[in-house]
DNA sequence: CGCGACGTTGATTTGCCTCAACGATTGTGG
DNA sequence: CCACAATCGTTGAGGCAAATCAACGTCGCG
């Protein structure tokens, strides 16, 4: 499938737009290739762009003092990817977005957003949707990283999200999951032996 | 403040609805008290409104496997509370939202929304960016329960919520945290020696 | 008064981290 | 085609943050 059509397709799941107001769209957003390692935001620089990832897949992650990294999400194909808090006040980001493949994606630029929803009013609602989503996601996370442990947290990341748990590099995913790339290796290990 | 007017001072800071509006918006929203102890919603219903709170508190909270509760978050005062998962798709809560003190709030019904929507297409944009800024609270919270200890959450929570530290019970801190009430109480101890 | 709700303190245990050494695999230049 | 470095994963010894369990203190209130 062309990008733009899959892009286009994703967006009908949630609300339905002319082919004019189609048009209007594709022609407020940028399409863009990036290479593995490759930023799509540094942590200070202000986040221009929301993207939408067509095929690839990008980290997010937040470097503290002590120079550890935090992955806060990995996105794949019809996935967002942007530093929001960053993106709609415009200072300074607080995460790294990195690919961590080639990575193809649809890029909407923040001084474009609101001509984009005065002309196209519906997307306004396409966003309010998408956000309800993530959220509701987020807030699934929180209880998750207290209720369970290491062991179920990853058993639930496998579950949730088999195609990242198999194209990522574990010490990515230990990341992700709060604990070290040793101590993920030893989860692994146990596994094995229970069954 | 009479509390239809605290709603709409707090809309006002978003959007801005013309009188005729705020009066189809106030038509449309429930006006109730909540006594302490009361539920807003139980584990297992379904969600059925989103709740603004005039005055009061409540607690939002999942009760796991061993009857552990874990609270998700607090709110007060010109805060929201509902199971967003439950509210959106309409299917049974995983969390209980409770009243920890006697809690006056608006209830956002589900089953006018499409309508309210329709009538006022601004309130779209008003709860798009609620949900934006509820998104970036909640991606930092599961940063910071990555990269900080716990007498650094402590702290970090009693600098973000000066006001709720300070009515709400410590085990009910300590369950928000993500640590027992004991350790809570220990790490209390130690930052009075310390200074 | 006595009971329930809340907070404290200490002894012990445990989940996970740190550090350090050691494979395995891949890629790259000579 | 080999050497060797880089990248990623594994394993073990020891340590620490936080949990668990149990006992006790305190306050408000019927």
């Amino acid at each position: 499938m062309e990008s733009a059509k899959q892009l286009l397709n994703y967006i009908s799941k949630h609300v339905n737009l002319t082919e004019k107001e189609e048009l209007v769209l594709l022609s407020k957003v940028n399409h863009r290739k990036y290479l593995k390692g490759q930023y799509l935001v540094q942590q200070g620089d202000v986040c221009k762009y929301t993207s939408f990832v067509i095929s690839g897949c990008t980290k997010m992650f937040y470097m503290d003092n002590e120079g550890q990294e935090h992955i806060a999400m990995f996105s794949i194909k019809d996935w967002w990817s942007s530093d929001l808090g960053s993106f709609i006040t415009q200072t300074p980001a607080d995460y790294n977005i990195q690919c961590i493949e080639n990575t193809e994606v649809f890029q909407f630029p923040h001084h474009t957003q609101e001509e984009l929803f005065k002309e196209i009013p519906k997307l306004e609602r396409f966003f309010r949707i998408i956000l309800e989503k993530a959220l509701v996601a987020s807030q699934k996370r929180i209880i998750r990283n207290f209720s369970l442990t290491a062991k179920e947290r990853y058993l639930n990341f496998k579950n949730l999200y088999p195609t990242i748990e198999q194209r990522v590099p574990q010490y990515m995913i230990a990341s992700y999951l709060g604990i070290t790339k040793e101590f993920l290796s030893k989860i692994k290990s146990k596994l094995i032996l229970e069954q």
